[in-house]
DNA sequence: ATCCGCTGCTACAATAATGGTAGCATTCGA
DNA sequence: TCGAATGCTACCATTATTGTAGCAGCGGAT
C-alpha cells in the first residue's frame, strides 16, 4: 500500500539482537543476496538493468530491496545508476565461496533423489 | 491451506538456472539462514527447542523450513531431533565468516547515520 | 519548444508467504 | 491411565511479493 516502511529497522524479525540475525534478516529476503551478487559480480548497473539481470523481479520489491540495501551500507546510487559500495563488496567476497560450494550442492540434490 | 508445496523445487524464484541463485532462494527465505546457524552452532536440538532457539518463529514456517532444509540435504531428523548433516555443516561453515563481519557491520551502521 | 526515450520509482490489485493460536495423534514414563 | 513431551497440522489474520500500468524528471535530437 505504497507504504513501504524502512523506518530504521526491518519490520521483519532479527529481534534477537545478534548482529548475525540481524543479517539473516536483511540477506533472508527475496532477491537480496541476489541482487547484491549481480552488483558486484557484474557490475554497476541501472535500476531496469538490474530487474533484466534478476530475471522476474518487479520493480516494487526492487525499489524496496535497494533502500534496504542503501541503508545498510552496501549499495549506493550514484548519478550512473546503481553500485556496490565497499562494504557490501566486503559482504560479497564472503559470499563467492558459496558459489563454489553450491555447484557441488547442485550435483548433489539434482541427480540424487535427496534423501 | 495445508498444502506445503515443495514438489521438487521451490515455489519462488531461482529460475535463473545458476546453482548460487538457487541456494540463495533456498537461504532467502525468512528464518532459513537462522535455523541452520542455530542448529550447528548450539547442537541438535528438538522441534519445539528449535522454536525456542530461533525466537518467534511459528511452528508452521518452522516447519515449512525445516523440509526445505532437510530436502536439500543440509538437516535431517533423527530419532532424537534435528541436527545438521555434514553438507548443512559445511555451508554453516562457510556463513561463519559472516558472524564476524556482522559485528562490524553492526557498529558501522548502528550508530552512524547510514548514509 | 517539442517530442522521444530513458531514468528511477509509485499505484493498484491479486497472489503467495508468514505469523499466531489452538489443537491433534503419537510416544514414553510414572 | 494419566500427564508430559514429541512433531506437526488447521485455521485465519497479517505481511510480503508479484504483475501491470503509468508518472515525473532529464537529456538529446528535431
Amino acid at each position: 500500500m505504497t507504504k513501504l516502511p524502512i523506518p530504521g529497522k526491518p519490520v521483519r524479525g532479527s529481534q534477537s539482537g545478534a548482529p548475525i540475525m540481524a543479517l539473516f534478516d536483511l540477506l533472508g529476503r527475496r532477491w537480496a543476496m541476489g541482487i547484491l551478487w549481480t552488483l558486484c559480480k557484474d557490475g554497476p548497473c541501472t535500476f531496469r538493468e538490474l530487474q533484466e539481470r534478476c530475471g522476474s523481479i518487479s520493480p516494487t520489491v526492487l525499489n524496496t530491496r535497494l533502500k534496504e540495501l542503501r541503508q545498510a551500507g552496501l549499495v549506493e546510487h550514484s548519478g550512473e545508476g546503481y553500485r556496490a559500495k565497499p562494504k557490501g563488496i566486503e559482504l560479497y567476497e564472503l559470499l563467492v565461496p558459496l558459489g563454489a560450494w553450491s555447484k557441488e550442492w547442485a550435483r548433489m540434490i539434482g541427480p540424487e533423489p535427496n534423501v
